[in-house]
DNA sequence: GTATGTGCAAAGACTTTGCTTTGGA
DNA sequence: TCCAAAGCAAAGTCTTTGCACATAC
């Protein structure tokens, strides 16, 4: 039994064949996938999945806290990654103009700013969103 | 003629009493309203303004720069602001998760910050998001 | 006069939900 | 056994769009 399985029958949930095959998909996903993305990779493990059922699992996942759920500009559906460790939590994400794709990055330095800055301004941290779009440097040739 | 309806005249959009209104009430707003109170508002000003007209006219601001478009978490709709200067742009927002308010803020070391990162990453920097969710401190009674 | 803009209602995209059946513990 | 969970399809929410009429320039 995978970690986030264990952590979901701890949860009281029952572990159905689709609810396996979901959380396999988001195991074995790196990269921030929409729920018809779950839902298309998960189909392909077990044909019975449906996306009710994807948006209901990442749903009860989102509250428990086992995933995170992102909205990133330029697309409308909601993307997830799996959320174990509270450590895993202060990462943030450089997402490519150009490609689409999702990087993540830390930064110690940015926590502490954010910290700060909420403090000055007199208000307790709750969460806090922060998100690069940008595309790969291109080599310039030179003159 | 108002700054924003200038701009709008010199981009080529022909300037109809809903327009005004619009504009106006993105003017005269600080909060950061979603359509629907920016159909609201507009409505008391002119009761011709169509919702979909409000959706179209937000459309073109945003496509011309003249407003910024956001998605605060737990909030299914879109907010907006006037953009008018580009100076203004490198503000961010800390949203109150009990009453809703969205305050500004604007942090030096945080743009500096953002570029560290993206410059460190290869990548070029395109835009960026930064929100704060949080709540005023609460006076601690001393023990 | 002519292209642009508008209202209305229908359609779209994404997500949620009611109901009946299925199945895990 | 019994209640949670699933599928399906309908409904909900926010947003966009086609079309006929209106209007700014």
């Amino acid at each position: 039994m995978t970690e986030l399985e264990k952590k979901c029958v701890d949860a009281g949930l029952k572990m159905t064949d689709q609810r396996r095959a979901i959380l396999r998909v988001l195991e074995d996903s790196d990269d921030h996938p929409t729920v018809e993305t779950v839902y298309n990779r998960a189909g392909a493990i077990d044909s019975s999945v449906s996306i009710a059922t994807v948006y209901r699992t990442l749903g009860l996942l989102d509250e428990l806290g086992l995933v995170l759920k992102h909205d990133f500009g330029n697309s409308s559906s909601a993307r997830f990654e799996v959320h174990l460790d509270d450590d895993h939590h202060h990462h943030h994400h450089l997402v490519d103009t150009e490609s689409g794709d999702v990087l993540e990055f830390e930064s110690e330095e940015l926590e502490a700013l954010v910290h700060k800055i909420c403090d000055e301004m007199g208000y307790e941290l709750v969460d806090h969103v922060f998100e690069i779009y940008g595309h790969k440097k291109k080599i310039k040739k030179s003159a």
